[in-house]
Order: structure tokens, then C-alpha cells, then sequence
DNA sequence: CTGTTAGCGCATTCAT
DNA sequence: ATGAATGCGCTAACAG
């Protein structure tokens, strides 16, 4: 009742022939005669044959899928992510391998595995933001499986990854609050293990620095990003004796929390408070009350561009002598001003 | 200076053995001696082995991989259904290959193929809004390789199936818009080929025939649910001699720039003209101005259902005899009021 | 209790 | 111009 799907072998049978004749007549083997030639292909064609990924494996020692890790699908900032990814790949007639690790580091090593055991020929990951080591990343380079990280990338020199300057983009939202006149200035950022969260606060304090604004450590306050410690961040913010004006956050979806329990405060939006922030969601432009100002950090090109390295990478004759020269590349991040 | 992945030769090489006793070994067969067993355990957890799934195809024709086709992950309906589908698939020890169509139909076509070459071991498909003909999805199942439909499903009753009632909740999102005094109730569809944009209209038309409101098809716009669409329709509706006092919309994103439309044409949002749509994206929550109810469809739950049928496909036993049972399981989705 | 062998689908080297 | 044989990693039937 089931029809097998066609392998070579059937093909060879039907027109008494060998497998290999017909494998070289798929392939246009110069040495094949016109005749067999145009017999394979033909009845290739009919029976629908496409050669079985799977098997070539074996032979070619690839997959021809990458795998894709990454904190979670659901924030749009990921999903754009995977746009990128997928349109490198199938221009290099790869497939997609995905999973996320919802931010939990014992689910990320866990798929890392599976990919590595499904021999993925390399991987695109965004680390989830508890991940402070990277050991289960790195051993697959001695595998020989490259590896490359973009946004959420280590904070270590000898990996390939491509990242969002955040410092930059920080002094940048800085320096635009404090020339609208924002002198006291809160910070709601994510868990410090996140480079980008390290970042964020140096640029703070150096444009501070630079711009002789005291510097009130008690402006900047750590969250995991949930709703709960937003409101548990916003409620401290503004119980300081000099609550702030301006408040930075992590991403958008953390500045939609401080917004919504800013106007529960009775606070108005852009006039008692305003809020910058990260990723410029499409979504906020739909908002009645959107950050200020957002940075958008290009998750597309930033996963297109890491995804064009990993197959630098894959198409490079693997000449084990020579070192490896690490891949860091930065995508600028943008302030988006969202309205006056 | 690259490691191999190990393998079993390389676990028998070392330990003087076959690869077969190696094999025997790892599945703890019951003729293995306990001295070998421990050994050749011992030594593969230090090499940190672990079986090739590629291989392990040759051999079960199974390569613990799930398809999922589905239009796009940017919307956060399909995001949370790859939750879904990764959290039954993981469950079996499964792996998700993913793919989006874009709403593309060559695009769903070359996908599907390439799922084919990798041998995936089932399907689980979210349909384009224009594909009409399902032989590149049936034609799975000739080759025993199972598909199992989720929300945009196909309009044929020999397929297995897992949808929201649209027909059911768009008769509760009439009834409730008539039980506020609305008498001129306007639809923004989707393309006429989507099975829900059919059902979409014969509730509406029967609701009202049932409360005997006159029906006026002029209040039906069909659009393709882009941006664009969604302002030709408003404009088309609202320029109507008795213009509608509350429209349903096929969605989230046409309701919201639906919304958008309106508020430019200065209208009071759920005082001149209310919205009712479908989705129920959290995003809502943030917004100003969300609609005013939104059927929950409940993507996690559908697509959840998908895999754990497919999954009851791929562990029966393949009997060829038995007529397959095709399952058609519907989701209730429920009217979410978002505000009075 | 363990080894030998075959086979899954394919490309390729070697032989004819 | 074509076929036979091999090997990739693994399992299982068969043979001791």
C-alpha cells in the first residue's frame, strides 16, 4: 500500500544496470553514455528521486542542516533572528535544526547535545542569559563543528560571534537623555552574568563621568527580566528620595512592564517619566504609550551575518595547521526616537 | 588536532573487542558479560560517546526528527505552537526541523521536498494562506511518512487535523457584539481560499438571519491580511452609507491596524466603532487600544494535540491493511473580553 | 558469551 | 562505458 521512497538502487534494478552507472548518470559523469544517461534521468524523474540527505552523510560527513540555539522564539527579536538564518542557509541548500533553551542553561547543553549526536555541521547560537560557561559550546569545536554566536554572545575572546555594540549604543541613549535635560537617570538592566548587561552599565557611567553628573549606584538596578522584577525594580526606583526622570531598560518588552507600572503609578508617560530602551519591537508602533526612544539592534543582520561567517567557516578547507582567527564582528545598534 | 566524535569501532579498537559486543554492550543485552559491559560502558562515558542518529537511520528508518511547516514565526500565534510542538517532541525524544512558507506556496512546496530528502520521520504543517492543493502534503503519506495539520488546515476530510472552531467562536463574537446593540457589524476576512475565512462568513450570515438582521454583503471585505488590505478595507467600509458600528477582524495584526485606521480617521475607539478579532496576543495587554474581545485559539494546545497525534501515527505499528482513521480534532476557542 | 556478516543509500576507487 | 567492491556507524540475525 505504501510506496517506497525511490533510491538509486531501485532505479539501477529497473534498467538492469549497477547502482554506481546510475549514481555517475545523476551525477553527469562525463564517463556514462548519452544513452544510460538519459534512461536515469528520465526514470528518475518519474519515480521522483532525490537523493537521501541522510545517506549522503555518510559519504560527504554532512548534514547539510545547521543547528540553531537560542533563549526562545516568542520575543520577535529571535524570530526576525531566524529569518536571517534561514535565508543564508537555504541560499546554501541547508535546513534548519531548531531549539530553544527558554533561557535555562541545562536545556541549552541538553539541545547542544541532541544537535551534536543529529551532527549538525554547525551551529548559530544565542546563549540564554544564565549561561556563564561555555564548555559544552567550545567542545564542539574540537569536534570540528563550528560554532557561532550572535547578540547574546561570551564574554570571551576565542569564539566567532556577532554582536550589538551595546556600549556604544548605550552612551548614545545616555547622551540623548541628558541633552533633554534628564539628570537623574535610572538604569533597569538584566542579570549581570549578560555581557551586554556589563556594558550597559560602564557606558552609563562613563557618560556620566564625562558629563560630571554624580553617579547614584542606586539608580541601577539588576532584574531577570520577568514582569514581576520589572515592577519589583520600578517600585524601588521610585521610592528613592530623588526618583529618576529617565529610565533605561534592558529591552522592550521589560520597558512595557515599567511603562504599564508607571502609569498604575499614575505617572505620566514622556512627562514625569520617560523610558529608552532596546530591540525597537515592530509591536511598540501599535503602543499608545511607547519608550521614548529605542535601540534597534538589527536582529536579522546580526543572524545573517553570523550565519554568512558559519559558512566561511563550513566552506573552508579544514587545514588543521593553521590558527584559527576568531570572527568578532559588531553590528552598529541605532537609537530610534520614537516621538517628541 | 581535531578530536572525531567517537564511535563504537573506535570503543571496540581499544578495547580489543567487535563493534557488535561494543553495541551489545551500550544496550545492556542480556549475553554480555558484566566485565565487558562495564568496560565498554566505562570507556564511552570518558569518550563521551553517543550514538549517531544518522546512522541509527539506516538501521530504524527513523531519524527522531519532526517537520514543522508552518506561514512565519513573527507571529506570536505560531511561536507559541513551535512550543507545543517541541515540548511533545522532546518528550520523544524528538528533534524539530523548521520551515517557514511565508505565506508562499513554492516556497511551502520546496520545503516539504527538502523535509522528504532528510527523511523526516512525520509532519506537522501549518498551511500558506493561498495554497489550495495539498498533493505535495498528501503525497507524504504514500511514502508512510505521516502529516498532521494544525489551525490552517486543509479543506479535505482525508487528512489528520487539529483546528479552532472558527465557525462556533465567530457565532459567539456575533451574538456578542448584537447582544451590545450592534446591528451594522462589519467583517475584514482573509483570502476566500482559507477554509476559517468561509467559516467566518456563513456564521456571521447565519447569526444574523437567526436574529433576523438584514444581511448586507457590502459589510464583507475580503483582504490579504496585509497592512495595505486592512486600509482599503477601512476605508471601503467606513465610506458605506450606514458604515459599521463594530467590525470583526481575522486576526490580531488586521485588527490592530485596523484600529490604527480608525483612530487616524478620528473615530472613538469602542464608542463610534468597537473591534472584535481573533488571537488574543498578549501584546494586547500593552496596548491602548486593544479590541474589544479576541477568540483565544489556543496555538500551544493545537499544536501540542498535532504532534501528540502524530506521534500515536509513528509508534502504531505500520499495518498496511487497516484503513487509516483520519483524526479531525477541534480546539474550542473562547471569546476573550478585553474590556466593558 | 562473543565474533562475523550483512545491509541501510550513496559516491568512489579500482577493475574490466 | 560500465560493474564490482568498499566504507561511512550501527544493529541484528546467525554462527560459533
Amino acid at each position: 500500500m505504501y510506496n517506497k521512497i525511490p533510491t538509486l538502487k531501485e532505479i539501477a534494478q529497473r534498467l538492469k544496470i549497477s547502482v554506481s552507472t546510475a549514481s555517475r548518470a545523476m551525477h553527469n559523469h562525463p564517463s556514462i553514455g548519452l544513452r544510460t544517461k538519459t534512461e536515469v534521468q528520465q526514470l528518475a524523474k518519474e519515480l521522483g528521486y532525490e537523493p537521501n540527505q541522510t545517506a549522503l552523510f555518510f559519504k560527504q560527513q554532512k548534514t547539510h542542516v545547521v543547528g540553531v540555539v537560542l533563549p526562545n522564539l516568542k520575543e520577535e527579536f529571535f524570530s526576525q533572528a531566524i529569518n536571517g538564518i534561514e535565508y543564508v542557509a537555504k541560499e546554501n541548500n541547508y535546513s534548519v535544526l531548531i531549539g530553544q533553551s527558554h533561557d535555562d542553561v541545562e536545556q541549552e547543553k541538553q539541545i547542544i547535545n541532541t544537535m551534536k549526536n543529529h551532527r549538525v555541521d554547525g551551529l548559530i547560537v544565542s546563549i540564554s542569559k544564565y549561561t556563564k560557561d561555555y564548555d559544552h559550546l567550545t567542545a564542539l569545536e574540537k569536534y570540528n563543528i563550528p560554532v557561532v554566536f550572535f547578540d547574546r554572545v561570551p564574554g570571551i575572546s576565542f569564539v566567532h560571534k556577532v554582536s550589538s555594540d551595546i556600549y556604544e549604543s548605550t552612551k548614545q541613549a545616555v547622551e540623548f537623555l541628558i541633552n533633554n535635560g534628564h539628570r537623574r537617570i535610572g538604569v533597569i538592566n538584566g542579570p549581570n552574568e549578560m555581557k551586554s548587561c556589563k556594558e550597559r552599565t560602564d557606558a552609563y557611567m562613563k557618560v556620566l563621568k564625562n558629563k560630571k553628573i554624580k553617579i547614584d549606584l542606586s539608580l541601577v538596578v539588576f532584574t531577570d527580566l520577568t514582569q514581576q522584577k520589572t515592577f519589583e525594580a520600578m517600585i524601588e526606583l521610585l521610592k528613592l528620595k530623588r526618583p529618576p526622570t529617565a529610565i533605561i531598560t534592558i529591552n522592550d518588552y521589560v520597558a512595557l512592564d515599567a511603562i504599564q507600572y508607571a502609569r498604575k503609578a499614575k505617572l505620566k508617560i514622556n512627562k514625569d517619566i520617560c523610558f529608552v530602551s532596546y530591540s525597537n519591537l515592530p509591536i511598540t508602533n501599535y503602543l499608545a504609550f511607547p519608550p521614548l526612544a529605542s535601540v534597534e539592534q538589527y536582529p536579522y543582520e546580526q543572524a545573517k551575518k553570523a550565519t554568512e561567517i558559519l559558512f566561511e567557516l563550513l566552506n573552508k578547507t579544514n587545514n588543521n595547521e593553521e590558527k584559527i582567527f576568531y570572527r568578532d564582528v559588531i553590528i552598529k545598534g541605532q537609537l530610534i526616537i520614537h516621538k517628541k
